[in-house]
DNA sequence: CACCATGGTTCGTCAAGTGAACCCAGGGTG
DNA sequence: CACCCTGGGTTCACTTGACGAACCATGGTG
């Protein structure tokens, strides 16, 4: 039943990332998401789109679940049993951006020469959307390098401008 | 050695984020690159901040360096023979708005109560950084349902709006 | 009633992650 | 010169996780 998530091994305390990935980190927990993204909502198709092996896609929907980032609905087609499917919840919905992030990575760096496999545009308008940083001031930041990160609580002391 | 990286057994082909897991989606890579993107560059000090084993450890530096995330970079401090270092190169430094998507959602689901561990601000203002969805027309895009995803070279069939 | 599809579970095998122990180069210390 | 320390690993035994094929339960169809 995947019923008490395990102990995250990774540091909580450090940053975030990784209790994201406690979360979703496992094999296949981020396709899975993709694919209701994509709306892909059932088991068979899910299994179908990814190549998962039944059991791991068992344990990961479970998983999901239990952490609410899907919800199981009961749902029944004319003419057929109940069946349930997964769906977003907020939560889920939330890691959106990571998933857009990861996708434009790979768009960018592994494609090759040809186009990406899948275009992402703004319902309203068709323009293509694109992730950035920007900050409260409404400035667009360029990349790593304009970010300080400070750990809470502490002034900072050499936060960033990693490799130069 | 890892020389020759594996055949990813993700579907490269329905979407970018599979072969991007398939680059960064292994236990810890993620997380050796949040520690790059903090500053961190010697085996040690990241075996200290991770808890990883070293044999994976290793492993991880060894496939990002082979993959082009990562340089390793000889250098000599003062009165210590030669070693070497890893630093992020551009293909690995443009994983920065995957992290911090990760960070946000961490910081946002889990944290529970307290600040984020973590903050980010604009180097050159202060401010609170976020990372956001825009299209190329200038609209923000106010999250998944707003975005409509279309395979390359057909036509849009029933492409979002996923968990109604 | 036999058959089929969905949505799983079980099982044997194989790959991956884990922690402890060990190793090697080079430098510093007595 | 013998000895120890530190960084950056490698090796090994063990546990956990992923894999794929087989099996099963439910309920509708011919």
């Amino acid at each position: 039943m995947t019923a008490a998530p395990p102990e995250p091994d990774f540091d909580r305390a450090r940053c975030s990332v990784a209790g994201t990935l406690a979360v979703v980190g496992e094999k296949w927990s981020l396709l899975v998401l993709r694919e209701a993204f994509l709306g892909v909502r059932r088991f068979a198709d899910l299994q179908r789109a990814l190549g998962a092996p039944k059991a791991v896609l068992t344990d990961r929907l479970n998983r999901l679940v239990a952490e609410g980032l899907l919800v199981r609905v009961p749902y029944r087609a004319p003419g057929e049993r109940e069946r349930h499917e997964y769906r977003l919840t907020d939560r889920g919905r939330d890691l959106h951006p990571a998933l857009v992030a990861l996708m434009q990575w790979g768009d960018r760096w592994l494609a090759g020469d040809g186009a990406p496999p899948l275009a992402l545009t703004h319902r309203d308008c068709g323009a293509p959307v694109a992730l950035g940083l920007r900050c409260a001031a409404g400035h667009d930041v360029g990349g790593p390098r304009e970010v300080t990160a400070t750990p809470t609580g502490r002034p900072a002391e050499t936060p960033d401008t990693p490799a130069g």
